[in-house]
DNA sequence: AACATTTTGTGAATTTTATCACAAAATATT
DNA sequence: AATATTTTGTGATAAAATTCACAAAATGTT
């Protein structure tokens, strides 16, 4: 069964290939993938058949077809348009960035309790007034809301982005959600990421191999 | 072999229980926390068992005890200083945010290569020059640091943390990070967040459990 | 054109992670 | 005080994820 961590590696192998494509390349082994992203080479190989990419024995994969394929599988056909629920800090910090629209992610409007002295200086995304929510996502078929409220109106906002039609939801509050529809929740738990590092770093010792390196291989040219 | 995930479990029981503590509870049942953290009860006590912690048969956990146990665990004696590198969109969001330091973490200072025009406004986190980093980090003994600058300014940023002592990074560059000691590197991968969303949200059908709910139990009062 | 080399693709084996299931202990009830 | 109920703690079991390992195919070499 497909989750997840299968689509966080394929994304990673994309950009990857992104990279490898801007630097010339016109195939790239499993091995070259596996040392980009940090992962083995079988997992990457593993990984392709089950999504059925298939490349040449001994050629590799074509950088061209092969991201193809992933753009595919991932849906990169067509622009994602994502809205942002709360411009205070962690909100205005991801309306301003321009870095995903490169692979397809635009954030198109945010929303707020306060649209008063929220708005963000260098503003080039509308941010409204949490009433317009409802019927901008109806009508502009909005499908991923993100959520950047204080913890205690995250379940509110979680309750009205479901109500209004949103399919998946990416919430910076540390709380866990709740919903009783298949809404996808992912959430960024910086918190937890930063306690993980204290656990860790007092503990050298107990320390966790995270990095697994195997490095080598064949630049190409060709 | 203890890794990221239970460590990430165990701070998320203790979180529920700093909430069930609020609400007067005195014990809690593994059902209690399972609940409250979207695992099953047997997950929660396989974990207790891991790290020898007990509870008693019938009567549950004692909140204060499992809390005092999980704070010894999870190194809350002490507070944890971490500085910011990169004090643009992401990094601000972080020096001004307030809700780490009841959990024993605090931002102490940032650096950036332009100290100019990016200073924080509601500044009150210092805000130094790169170069004033490596003597800092020595100084004060910090132990973990974050990366937000842009992409291609990453790996010299984890290189210079390396350099000056920093056993733990969380990075929010989408590339990957390497060194060849064993610093600990968190990645917080926004772009890989959402492309998760997208890649769920257009596969209804393939679509995963994630929310495992098993919802019941008693409210303690006593 | 035969032989050597490289790399894929995938079942099998292994390792890791999570769940089951139940005896033992603690508490509650009659 | 005997009996019933609840919940822990943990081996056993199952499921999931990863790695192994090698035949088959493609390419390169002599
Ligand atoms: N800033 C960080 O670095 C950081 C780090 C970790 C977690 N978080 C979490 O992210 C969330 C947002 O944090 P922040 O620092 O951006 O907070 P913030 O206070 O800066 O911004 C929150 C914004 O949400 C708005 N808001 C409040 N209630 C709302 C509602 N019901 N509907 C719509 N908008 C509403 C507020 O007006 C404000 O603009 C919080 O849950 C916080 O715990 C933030
Ligand atoms: N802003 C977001 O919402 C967002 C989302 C996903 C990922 N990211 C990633 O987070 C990182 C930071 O993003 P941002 O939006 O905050 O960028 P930003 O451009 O707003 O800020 C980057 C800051 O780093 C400083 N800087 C540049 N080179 C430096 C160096 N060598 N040492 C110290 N400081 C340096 C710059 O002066 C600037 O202040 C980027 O890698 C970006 O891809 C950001």
């Amino acid at each position: 069964m497909v989750n997840k961590n299968y689509i966080i590696r394929l994304s990673n192998y994309r950009h990857a290939l992104n990279r490898f494509k801007t630097l010339g390349f016109i195939k790239v082994f499993s091995d070259n993938l596996a040392d980009a992203t940090g992962v083995t080479s079988s997992q990457v190989r593993k990984d392709f058949s089950i999504f059925g990419i298939s490349g040449n024995k001994k050629g590799g994969y074509q950088v061209e077809l092969l991201l193809e394929r992933l753009n595919d599988i991932l849906g990169k056909d067509r622009l994602q348009r994502v809205i942002i629920v709360g411009a205070g800090k962690i909100g205005k910090a991801l309306i301003n960035y321009k870095g995903f629209e490169k692979d397809g992610i635009k954030v198109v409007a945010a929303f707020d309790v306060n649209t008063a002295d929220r708005v963000p200086v260098e503003i080039d995304v509308p941010v409204y007034p949490l009433e317009k929510l409802k019927n901008y996502v109806k009508k502009n078929n909005i499908e991923i809301g993100v959520i950047a409220v204080p913890d205690n109106a995250a379940q509110g906002v979680m309750d009205l982005l479901v109500e209004s039609g949103i399919k998946g939801v990416l919430n910076f509050a540390p709380i866990r959600l709740r919903s009783d529809t298949d809404t996808i929740i992912n959430n960024v738990d910086l918190r937890s990421e930063l306690e993980n590092l204290v656990y860790f770093v007092n503990a050298t010792g107990k320390s966790k191999a995270r990095n697994n390196d195997k490095g080598k291989k064949n630049r190409e040219e060709q």
